[in-house]
DNA sequence: GCACAAATTCAAGTACTGTTGAATTTTTGA
DNA sequence: TCAAAAATTCAACAGTACTTGAATTTGTGC
C-alpha cells in the first residue's frame, strides 16, 4: 500500500565507478524501511530503491532478505558494555535512572532505528522476538539484577522489561504525545522511580 | 510459513442448509488468526478454513480482508463504561490498582484476543495504531484523568499508556516469564503503584 | 408448486514478492 | 596493455495472496 512505487533509477548497467559502498547503503536503507513497515511489509525492491541500487544486490551481498535483516537489524551493534558500565558505575540507588537514560539516549540516536525495526518485526519474524528477549532480559537485565542482591530477580527483570518496551513503543512506535517529543531528562525523572522500584524496591504492594 | 495448509473441507457447493451463521464464524476465526499472526501474516484462506467456509465469503460478507479486519478487530465491542465504572467507584487513591486489574482481567478473558490482534497488527496496519491510541488515550485515560485533578494530564496519560502497553506486550506478545504466567493480583501489586504515581503522584523526580 | 433471490463453492485473474541467471561495465593484477 | 574478476542491472521465473465472476444449491414469497 505504502509501497514506494519502485522507481528504478535508470542507472547504467555494469560495474559502477569506485567510491560507492552499496553494502553500507543497503544496510542503512534496510534499517529505515524495516523500521517503517516491519519485516514482511518491507520489500526488497523498496530497500534497494532507497539505497539507489538494484534489488538483486540484496542477494549478492547478503544472500537474500533474511540475511539482510539479520545483519541490519538482528546484529545490532548494541554495546552491552556501555550500558552496563554506565549503569554500574554509580551505586545501586541510581540504577533505574541510569537504565532509563541509557536506553533513551541510545534509541534517540541513529542506532535506535534498529530497535524500532525489531519491534515492528516481532509479529512476523520469530527471530526478532528472540533477539529482543535475549538482549533485554538475558543479557542486560540479568547482569543488572546480579548487582542488586534483590529477591525474585526474574519477575523484577520482566517488570523492568515491560516498562522499557512500553516506553519504546509509546515514544518511537505509537508516538504518543507529549511523551514522544519530551526531553530525555523529563522522561528520566518520570520513569526512573518506576524502574528503581522494580529493581530494588517493594513489589508486593 | 506457518500457513495452515489450506484444507478445503470439500464442502458441497451452493447455499447451505439454514442454521449456519458464516458471518459470525468468520468474525471469530478472524480474531483468532489475526491475533496469532497479525494482519499481514493472516491469510484470508486460513481464516476461511478455520471458519469452515470458502475464502470468497470474506469478500461477500465484508468486502475483503480490510473490511473483515475492521469489523473483527478495530470495531471491538469494548465496553468503556465498564472500565470507567470499576475505576471511578473507589476514591482516586485506588485508580491505579483498578486500571491495572481491569485491563488484565479483560485481556486474560476471551475478549482480549482482539487486543492481541490489535497489537500484532500495529506494525503493518496504521489503523490498528489509531484504534489503540484512540481507545487508550483519547477515551479511557483522558476520562480517568479528568477525575484526578492532576496537572500535566497529557504526559500522565502517556506514561500510563506506556506501562499498560508494555505490560500487554510482555505478557501476551513477548510472553516474558514469569510475568506471562503470573497471577493477576501479583501483577496488580507490582504495577499498580507505578500507575498510581503516573496518575496522581510526583513525576518530576 | 414454482420462480426468483440469496448463499456458497470453484476456478481463474491479477498483482506483487523474493530469487536467479545472463548481459554489461568497471576495476585490478601481471 | 590486456585478460580475468568483481559489481551491477535487466529480464524472467515461480510462488503466493487477494479478488472476482460463473456455476450450483438452498431458501422464500406468491
Amino acid at each position: 500500500m505504502t509501497t514506494a512505487k519502485d522507481d528504478s533509477p535508470a542507472r547504467r548497467r555494469g560495474r559502477r565507478p569506485a567510491g560507492d559502498d552499496t553494502k553500507a547503503a543497503l544496510l542503512e536503507a534496510a534499517r529505515g524501511v524495516f523500521a517503517e513497515t516491519g519485516y514482511d511489509g518491507a520489500t526488497v525492491r523498496a530497500i534497494a530503491a532507497r539505497a539507489g541500487v538494484d534489488a538483486a544486490m540484496v542477494n549478492h551481498w547478503f544472500g537474500g532478505k533474511e540475511g539482510l535483516f539479520a545483519t541490519a537489524v538482528l546484529n545490532v551493534p548494541f554495546n552491552l558494555d556501555e550500558v552496563l558500565e554506565s549503569v554500574t558505575v554509580d551505586g545501586p540507588d541510581r540504577l533505574g535512572e541510569n537504565i532509563v537514560r541509557t536506553f533513551l539516549t541510545r534509541w534517540d540516536g541513529a542506532g535506535g532505528e534498529a530497535f524500532v525495526a525489531l519491534i515492528r518485526s516481532i509479529t512476523t519474524k520469530p527471530e526478532a522476538l528472540g533477539t529482543l528477549k535475549n538482549l533485554l532480559i538475558s543479557k542486560v537485565l540479568t547482569a543488572v539484577m546480579s548487582t542488586t542482591g534483590s529477591d525474585r530477580t526474574e519477575l523484577r527483570s520482566a517488570l523492568c522489561a515491560s516498562q522499557i518496551v512500553g516506553m519504546g513503543m509509546a515514544r518511537y512506535v505509537a508516538q504518543i504525545e507529549p511523551l514522544a517529543s519530551a526531553d530525555i531528562e523529563t522522561l528520566v525523572a518520570a520513569i526512573a522511580p518506576t524502574m528503581q522500584r522494580y529493581l530494588t524496591g517493594d513489589i508486593d504492594g
